[in-house]
DNA sequence: TCCAAAATGGAATGAATGTTCCGATATCGT
DNA sequence: ACGATATCGGAACATTCATTCCATTTTGGA
């Protein structure tokens, strides 16, 4: 049997994706990868087959990652809405938390992608079709207990919410002042009442 | 005297922008922009200065455009609420329209530029705040012509906007059904009522 | 008409790009 | 202990990148 892989393939894998996170996919040559990885450039192209391919793996991680967390913060809840206050309240806290400023790596890639390479924007309405689905189902189980009158359009309300995610993690890239966005949100959430 | 320049500066400059604004700063070649723009690579280092230079000034001019096209947009309505739908629909009808699906040029330039060219960001947060502004007081004349009542937030609901506005313009790059955000906006106006 | 000056076309430059290749090294099963 | 084999380090590759340079062309005023 051969010599041993000597680094972790999937912690490698999450330094590549937080690089390409920070820097984007142009903007981060392979020179970029083989220092901040750490590993050879041979062992980069053994294991991973290229820029693009390592690029399409790390952003498949990201994308698993963040949508189970999102998932998993929406199950915790009872109150619907400080549900969604607690999202919200985590985009913004994250941002400031984040020392790189580095936003939703989906947003970014969104942007950096489209619409030059098509390939991918299959990639974005499924993306987008599970969020929206996540909280669909959310605002439909605050309906089931009570918590939200049951005559409201909840799937535009769905659209709605995402949308504003979605913009605050283009804004939150920014300097902006943290209370200006929870109180944004509280005047978001209003629509539920 | 010398010869006379062969090429309108502005017209050149206008193309420039939809090139960048299409397929963002760094997958923007000197190459690309010189097949597209029609003029030599000498005159565009001596009109425009370089590739940076060029950029930015391409940037300007989508700025100024974009905010005056905006402000222009809300001094013809006269309710509010219907202005602030207007203003949205056209984002909406925009992307539509353009088969190139750009976006909007200061979205996908903060996200392509930040966290990493820190030079930039005084432009994008004065970008926000033009914005912002231009919102609130928009949202402060329907509450002296007595169409919005006094007592909410205007300022957060102003960010709010802004906020969404900026999503729109992200999520309107992929395929998304134009009547599911028509409604979604619906549903954002709620909060004026 | 002729000259100074700016614009032009295209070659040239050097650095950076993604990718491949190869000799050396290290490891596991026998 | 040994050999098969995958990893590693680093050179090598062709291409593309932004930028510069220069000889040529074109122009307006003297």
């Amino acid at each position: 049997m051969p010599r041993v892989k000597l680094f972790n393939e999937k912690e490698i894998l999450e330094k590549a994706m937080n690089l390409f996170w920070k820097k984007g996919y142009y903007d981060t040559s392979i020179q970029d990868l083989v220092d901040d990885l750490g590993i050879n450039r041979a062992s980069l192209y053994d294991t991973y087959g290229g820029k693009r391919e390592l690029f399409d793996k790390a952003f498949s991680y990201y994308r698993i990652n963040n949508t189970e967390g999102v998932k998993k913060f929406l199950a915790t809840g009872t109150d619907v809405k400080a549900g969604f206050k607690a999202l919200f309240e985590m985009a913004i806290q994250q941002a400031i938390t984040d020392k790189e400023r580095k936003g939703c790596f989906v947003v970014n890639t969104t942007i950096e992608l489209l619409p030059n390479e098509q390939g991918c924007v299959d990639t974005f309405n499924e993306n987008r079709k599970v969020f929206e689905q996540m909280f669909y189902d959310y605002l439909m189980q605050g309906v089931k207990r009570n918590q939200l009158e049951p005559s409201k359009d909840y799937l535009s309300i769905a659209t709605l919410f995402f949308t504003f995610y979605n913009g605050l993690r283009v804004i939150t890239k920014t300097d902006f002042d943290p209370r200006d966005f929870s109180k944004s949100v509280d005047a978001l959430l209003s629509v539920l009442d």
